[in-house]
DNA sequence: TATATCATGTAATCGGTTACATGATTAA
DNA sequence: TTAATCATGTAACCGATTACATGATATA
């Protein structure tokens, strides 16, 4: 059985520099950050290795721009290879599907924390998921300022197509629905944890008082 | 900078062990992914490698039961060493969050994909939701069946409690609590692929009928 | 007859994280 | 003066996955 010459991560970058145009590596991680961090985190690091796995694979092509007084951007754009592996993908049923939470993981063993350290782990993941929230929220309104008028060089497919301002209402389609879901299941875990927090902390377990 | 001794997979294991009794390899990985599964998976063979690894740490103990016409049961328990390590893990604040969804990235690039293709991938993602909502209620049903009396030999810690009937109700607690949001959840996720399907299936980005 | 369960492990690989490395510009 | 931003990469390590390996019993 062979190994797949591309995973999940790949199709990230490789969809981000069709959605959103020539970009580089630096540019990437940020459009990770804030667009993909509901479904997909990456290092940059890592970033860097699919660009240059993604190259030997003909899917996208770098030009170097260069500047004074900062390193040159390596600036990439995708190839009607990739747009075919892109759509190609888009066919295949999705793969991973996982959750890993390390503050779940202490809840559920909550009976060997003493309540006070379990309280302070539940209202910081409060704290973090309310800032979440409120990032996603940003986001989504920032939705419609995200947009490229680069992609003359690189269209023609059948099915594909660049963000535009021809196809901005498609584009924004599934921009939304991604915001509307990371929004959903922020509030969830917000609710959930407020719910945990009022539990955990009129438990009588032990009647420490500490002033 | 030191490499930490121990990670949340480990703990995840420890807790198991803690939680419920003397365990087997095999039966970690059961219950790996019954109850853990909203939180943390693991494959067989890194629960094995997490039981060696807890085994140099003086964390776990193992005891060798024989069976005729089957490999031999290592049945492996908390050691007081242990004990301590897992309330001290219950102290720190929790590091890792991160959510991998092949079906959003695929929907966020749903731009380069077929509408067909799109909605088959969400209705499967449902059908797969669904099942794991089904599985979740299903777990919490059981939740007070899902009992070891068998925590004779290590228990005395301040804190530190097997799960049996004296204790029950506590434990309880945060297993509902983990059911609870594993439900909500689901049905956050769920409620949000039906409405993006609705939507998705009225899209008349083609028109290509198909008897 | 074939698949599932019980039961434990090793080997190979690689995705992903953390740390190392460099260095100018700009804002607090 | 310190920190953040811009900008790109390499090196080391390891957690995690997949495949390999074995073999009896029980169920469909």
């Amino acid at each position: 059985m062979e190994r797949p010459e591309a995973y999940p991560i790949t199709y990230g970058v490789l969809g981000l520099l069709a959605f959103m145009g020539p970009l580089s590596g630096y540019d990437l991680k940020h459009l990770f950050d804030s667009m993909l961090a509901p479904m997909w985190g990456a290092a940059h690091s890592q970033i860097y290795n699919e660009l240059r796995r993604m190259r030997e694979l003909d899917w996208v092509e770098m030009e170097r721009e260069e500047q004074e007084s900062r390193p040159d951007r390596k600036v990439y754009h995708i190839t009607q290879k990739g747009q075919k592996a892109l759509t190609a993908w888009q066919s295949q049923p999705p793969g991973v599907y996982q959750i890993r939470d390390e503050l779940l993981l202490k809840v559920m063993f909550g009976a060997f924390a003493s309540p006070d350290a379990l309280a302070k782990n539940l209202r910081a993941g409060l704290v973090e998921h309310e800032q979440r929230l409120h990032q996603y929220r940003m986001n989504s309104l920032l939705i419609p300022a995200h947009r490229t008028t680069q992609g003359e060089a690189y269209q023609g497919r059948s099915h594909f197509q660049p963000y535009t301002e021809e196809n901005a209402d498609e584009s924004d389609l599934f921009l939304n629905l991604i915001a509307h879901f990371a929004v959903a299941l922020e509030q969830t875990y917000i609710k959930w944890l407020q719910e945990a927090i009022a539990i955990i902390e009129h438990q009588p377990t032990g009647e420490q008082e500490q002033s």
